[in-house]
DNA sequence: AATCGACTTCGAGCATGCTCGAAATCCTAG
DNA sequence: CTAGGATTTCGAGCATGCTCGAAGTCGATT
């Protein structure tokens, strides 16, 4: 997962310039590279598009820095660029379908409690088989423990 | 991640054939499809070689299936394949590593506590911005959440 | 012997989310 | 005007863990 610098995400901080941010200012602003700045464009995370200079080069407002930040932190969160995009869509639509965008993160959050409940399992049967080894190692039968020539009882 | 069977896994069945198990019976009772099998067997996730017959073709005893058992529970575990790998070396060897074995399972603990740890925080987040949405939304408020022509103060 | 399904290896493809490189363009300073 | 850095787009590459397809082989049955 992008690793996002948690110390430069929160805000911002205002666009002094006139005619909004270069790239690189975006990047710096937001914590998120250049590359996955024009990524997220190219996949459709934005619900305002980026304003381009005469000369096409982007120009990030408060407003798009506002937006990129939202969108780290949804991705902070494990949710799919897919579903950040259908999210930005619904915005994008303006307003009337709260509904629906809370319905999208609600299914988010079931993931993330299903995803809990795995990782939880996980850390049950890691524990366990350390545990298992702890024992063996402790009583001396680390011998009991898989070995090729020998399938044993414990792995 | 691979979807095992889990009704599948847990025992693989004394393998009644004299020598050995064909891949499509040994998938049938390890709950692993054959193509995963092969690609286990090249990945360096098989502390014993696998035999083979006059031809060529794999011939999979209980010690193998018992193997291949463990390593999904592993996978199951989020373990990666290159950690499984060095773990197989490490039974391959023989005894007199387990120490190592149980060095390797802690670092794995870890990472498993940490993604533990990720997601809990990850559905605090969720669980807030949805709170945001409910709240708006009960309070006939919407319309102060995020719109693309006016940035509000909820997202 | 011929057939036909199961099996072999090797390499490519898929999904995800970036990350990077190439070639061309912009723009600003000197 | 020119050099050189910043940006542009497009497409490829990377890492992970499978998943699949092609082309050829094996082997049991008829």
């Amino acid at each position: 997962m992008l690793e996002v610098d948690s110390r430069a995400v929160p805000e911002p901080a205002p666009p002094d310039p006139q005619e909004g941010l270069s790239i690189a200012e975006a990047a710096r602003r937001t914590g998120v590279s250049v590359h996955t700045l024009r990524y997220y464009e190219r996949a459709g995370l934005v619900v305002t598009p980026v304003g381009r200079t005469a000369g096409g080069r982007r120009r990030y407002r408060l407003l798009d820095l506002k937006w990129i930040v939202i969108c780290t932190k949804m991705r902070a969160t494990g949710m799919p660029i897919k579903a950040i995009r259908r999210y930005a869509q619904l915005v994008a639509a303006g307003a009337g379908n709260e509904q629906e965008r809370l319905a999208l993160l609600e299914a988010h959050r079931a993931e993330v409690a299903a995803k809990l409940a795995e990782v939880q399992e996980n850390l049950r049967l890691i524990d366990h088989k350390i545990d298992v080894y702890r024992g063996r190692l402790a009583a001396g039968d680390a011998d009991r423990l898989w070995a090729p020539s020998r399938p044993a009882g414990a792995h």
